[in-house]
This record gives structure tokens, sequence and C-alpha cells, in this order.
DNA sequence: CAGTTAATGCAACATTGTAGCATTAACTGC
DNA sequence: GCAGTTAATGCTACAATGTTGCATTAACTG
């Protein structure tokens, strides 16, 4: 039996009003560890690596709930498959890089195309999603090598 | 027993090579006929409208044929359904403007982000999607109404 | 520590998209 | 026009991703 988790992440739940969990805890560090994002497979293979498996229903729910409270947020992507990143983007909504190789998705926070481009008449856009695709650093540095 | 179409949409699959069938001809004038982009249901209902309806997997085939042929273009959504709309992309690469009232995503032709970015240092962006959300101008014309 | 209730696990289901293979129909050459 | 060839279709079964309902568990409360 642990003693009660003390960890940021911990923390950063019980701010937000709902019950710390070890699920919560271990996927909201799983997030906070990883640069780059992860979709429900991943997180499920990294808690079943670090022993501690969950139901694949509870996964789905957490990360949802991670986002609703703005300490995560969800990567759109070209695949079928939602990616999450610990930390909210309601203030800071960037741009993400998507690796044709490696098929990484990764976080270009210095890019925000919030509010630099103008719409036709009438449109209200209230946020904007920017995507590129195409090869990230690393697969760029070592051509050839399969990752 | 129709007589050979000569529709334009005919003309167009014709001159790539493939062959000119009746779902292909169907789902590309669909498209043309469309102010807005569809996903497979959306086509699979205006086919049995139209008193020709295809297997769902037909659908699927077609539709990305045209896609491969340069016929149609895929449009990114919130949504986990592909939508698509007639004609190509691969030049004049455009953004996107999902309604989150209506559920409608349009075509922001004007709107290229392509070049608009500087990256950080060791990637290497081939395309950008960039999708706006929030309400597009029938429904900020028409307030309350449910479309 | 016991009681309350949110969170979890499980099973079943829904949606979206693919793969294999037999059948159909669009083209080709006559 | 007609027969032969083969791309396209329809059907079935399946895969991947996500959701719903409900019984059980565990986190909080006093
Ligand atoms: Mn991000
Ligand atoms: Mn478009
Ligand atoms: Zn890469
Ligand atoms: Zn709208």
């Amino acid at each position: 039996m642990p003693t009660p988790d003390t960890s940021p992440a911990a923390h950063l739940i019980a701010a937000c009003g709902g019950r710390v969990t070890r699920a919560r805890i271990a996927v909201l560090e799983i997030l906070q560890n990883s640069p780059r994002s992860l979709n429900h497979d991943d997180v499920a293979a990294r808690l079943a690596e670090d022993g501690m498996p969950h139901d694949r229903v509870t996964l789905y729910r957490t990360l949802d709930w991670l986002v609703e409270q703005g300490l995560a947020h969800r990567v759109i992507g070209p695949d079928r498959a939602r990616r999450f990143k610990a930390g909210g983007e309601t203030r800071s909504h960037h741009a993400h890089f998507h690796c044709d190789r490696c098929g990484h998705v990764l976080c270009l926070e210095s890019i925000r195309p919030e509010e630099q481009f103008t719409l036709p008449a009438g449109y209200q856009p209230e946020r904007a999603e920017l995507v590129f695709h195409g090869t990230c650093a690393d697969c760029g540095r070592q051509r050839g090598t399969k990752i």
C-alpha cells in the first residue's frame, strides 16, 4: 500500500476537484514525461510496462477527463486515433507537426495561427487548428533509419 | 438503358484512364453539386435518393479513387468520418472552416497556409492543414435556427 | 472506521474503415 | 453488335477506434 501520492501530477488533479486516483496520476505522469503526443494504445502500453494495466474504457474516460479539466490537450492528426499531450491549450493554441516517416506528432509551441488570417465576411472563428506534415528534425538527420 | 453518359463528370473520369462507371459518375456529380463537403454516409444517402444505391465498400473505394486521381479532395474534420469535396487540392491547398452549430465543413479557397510560417530548424514540412472552428456565415445570420 | 458516491472494469454495442473473393459490367477487338 | 478480358462491384467477414449500461471497487467524508 503506497503512501498518498504527493507528486506534482497528484496536486494538479486534486486542484481540479476530482478524485485523485491511481489511473489519473499514472496517465497524467505518462503524458508529462513524454516529449511527443500519445494515443490510447501508447498510454496503455506504458501503463502495462509500469505494472498497472487498466481497462481500455477507463483510459478513454481518464484522458477525456484530463482534457476537460485542462490538464491535457488533444492533438489533431491524420490517423483516426486521437493523441494527447500534457498541458491545456485554451490560452496558447499552437500548431502541430506530424512526421510522415516516424509517425510522431510534435507540438510547435512557437506557432500560433490564431488571428493570423482574415476570413471571408460572416465567418466567426473561435479557434484554429494548424497541422504541418513532412519530415521531423530527428528523421531528417538520420536518413534511412527506420525507427 | 440510358445512352452513354457524356456529362462533364464522365469526361473527367475518362481523362484519368479509369473505367467510366455509373458509381464514379454519380459520386463525382454528387460532390460537384454539393456546396459543402460530404462524408460517406451523406453520399450514400444521396445515391439512394437518386435510386442507385451502392455498397458501402464501393463508396469507400470510389471516393478514394477520385482523390487519387485528383478529381476530389479529402477534408480534415474534428469527427472521425472523412469528408470529401469535388476538385483536387495538390496545387492550391486551402484552409477549411468547421461550423460548430450546423456541423458543415466549408472550403476557404482564399486562405492558403503554405509558406506562411517559419518552422524550427530541422523540420521539413511538405504541406499544412489549417482548420478553423466557429460559426459559419449562415448560422451567424439565422441565430437560433437549427438547420 | 463505516457510509457515500465517483471511478473503474467488464461486456456488449456503434461507427468507420479494410481485405478476400466471387460476380458483374465496362472496355477491347473483331 | 458480340465475345473475351479484366477492372470494378457486392458481399462477407474482419480490424480499429470509440461509446453505453451496469455491477463492483476504491477514494473521499465525517
Ligand atoms: Mn500540442
Ligand atoms: Mn476544400
Ligand atoms: Zn520523424
Ligand atoms: Zn453553420
